[in-house]
DNA sequence: ATCTTATATCGCAAATATACGATTAATAAG
DNA sequence: CTTATTAATCGTATATTTGCGATATAAGAT
């Protein structure tokens, strides 16, 4: 079959969704590539800051885990500060923790009993 | 500056990381949309088999929360059975402790002192 | 001032995700 | 058998993510 109509702009309809289940969804974003889980399990091991040794480790080039970094730093889960020409990354324990609870509060509610599947 | 080079394709470096890592990354990619949030959300209220109720509740059309569906089935995190000309859809308990667990695991290691940040 | 080192940012290409209407499939109802 | 109902899948358009090389930036070393 053609399809003759010209579709609408793909709308984003994130927006249509509560705070509460957008926050969430950024949150899991941010953790929704095995580099970046790497990333925090290396920050996570050695708990005190860690720069170019990141890149030493992962299999990607410097300039995609900056960007990784970033994503990881604009969603709250890790702490950056700068030091002369290097930078320091933690994370973020507090963010982690927020996660945790807004994530159980969520899906902790009838767990008990399986009305059926 | 112009970019002349032909760049080789942007290789999917997932496989490049530990299985851990995949399956974590894998189960967060599903949680990482509010309209994923929402369905869950549903799903665990009632924990029972809902299946056009969603589509009802979401601001989304139904081939869109189909496809949602899918990708929840896919990671694991809901249950589905056939009864009938309609879906029945619950929310597998089991994979989200599993979730709980593995994420608890890589990230409660040092959580005590903060060398710096 | 120049060079080196560490990191962030830019520009692009490729891959993947999001969204919807149309269609199909499968059963139930008449 | 025909029709209605429910949900999955297909085809398409658009948006976002991933990845890298090139470049920019910023501070220390010479």
């Amino acid at each position: 079959m053609r399809y003759k109509i010209q579709y609408a702009m793909a709308l984003n309809k994130k927006n249509s969704f509560g705070k509460k289940e957008q926050d969430l969804a950024e949150c899991a974003k941010a953790l929704a590539h095995p580099a970046r889980i790497a990333i925090l399990k290396v920050l996570a091991q050695h708990n005190e800051c860690i720069c170019g040794e990141i890149v030493s480790v992962l299999p990607l080039a410097q300039s995609t885990v900056s960007q990784h970094l970033k994503e990881l730093k604009n969603a709250g889960l890790i702490i950056g500060t700068v030091d002369g020409p290097r930078s320091c990354y933690c994370i973020n324990w507090k963010a982690f923790e927020k996660f945790n609870r807004e994530f159980s509060f969520l899906f902790n509610h009838l767990k008990t009993e399986q009305a059926c599947c």
